[in-house]
DNA sequence: TTATAATATTCTAATACAGTAATATAATGG
DNA sequence: CCATTATATTACTGTATTAGAATATTATAA
């Protein structure tokens, strides 16, 4: 942006270090925000969480438990799983999502510090 | 929701406990997810990372760096320190944001975290 | 094969969000 | 007081997201 303040700027070093590690990180961030994206909605936060707590959940069982109907659920696991944090399997007519955690060997820290960083 | 499958289900109890879970912190996850949420914007994200890697941004540095218009930046600054994630500073004309860090003590840890959640 | 159960998909309406332009506010220096 | 600079706010537009209803798909069992 042209956007550039006149004040007399000792700090035009850090401004382009800045504009640095932006170019530097910009790809990695924007995919970082894309993940957070996906633990932001609190349906699919819950969702996770139960996925870390609880052994064997089934679309269902989600569905029951969060109070939201089987189509929202089922769209909420849907991206979830296109975002690569959750993985699903068939066991006859039921199907559970697990944590993908050989995907994410670091989600679920970021679920710990998550559950810290509130308030 | 009524939304209950009807497979015998020797997973009764976990459904119950998982109901207890969400009843006991769903209005905790709620407020996690809303934090998050003002994280999963590209923008606020890197204006964040900026704030946590460089002493001094005004506003205007901001929108040059990001290459966003200050109109734009100066939103999501606010929903940043709306959210209780920044603060701000005055210098004569200048205005300087930080990251809340007696707000936040968790943050930074967070943030470390997201930073190896990618890909 | 038909019926049924569990899940997935598609479509729609309501709402939330982000970017831009225009305007307003606040501080400073004449 | 007036002009200027940095930032904030408002109004508007286009886009994305969400929930729910209806329908489709898949697997099982009779």
């Amino acid at each position: 942006m042209e956007e550039q303040c006149s004040r007399e700027n000792d700090n035009n070093i850090e401004v382009e270090q800045a504009k640095q590690f932006i170019k530097d990180n910009c790809k990695s961030i924007d995919k970082e925000a894309d993940k957070l994206a996906l633990l932001s909605n609190n349906v699919r936060l819950k969702i996770v969480l139960l996925l870390k707590n609880f052994n064997k959940l089934c679309v269902c069982d989600l569905s029951e438990i969060l109070e939201v109907n089987q189509s929202s659920i089922s769209q909420h696991l849907r991206k979830l799983k296109d975002g690569g944090i959750l993985g699903k399997t068939r066991e006859g007519l039921t199907i559970y999502y697990f944590i993908d955690e050989a995907n994410n060997p670091d989600l679920l820290g970021l679920i710990e510090k998550i559950f810290l960083f509130k308030d």
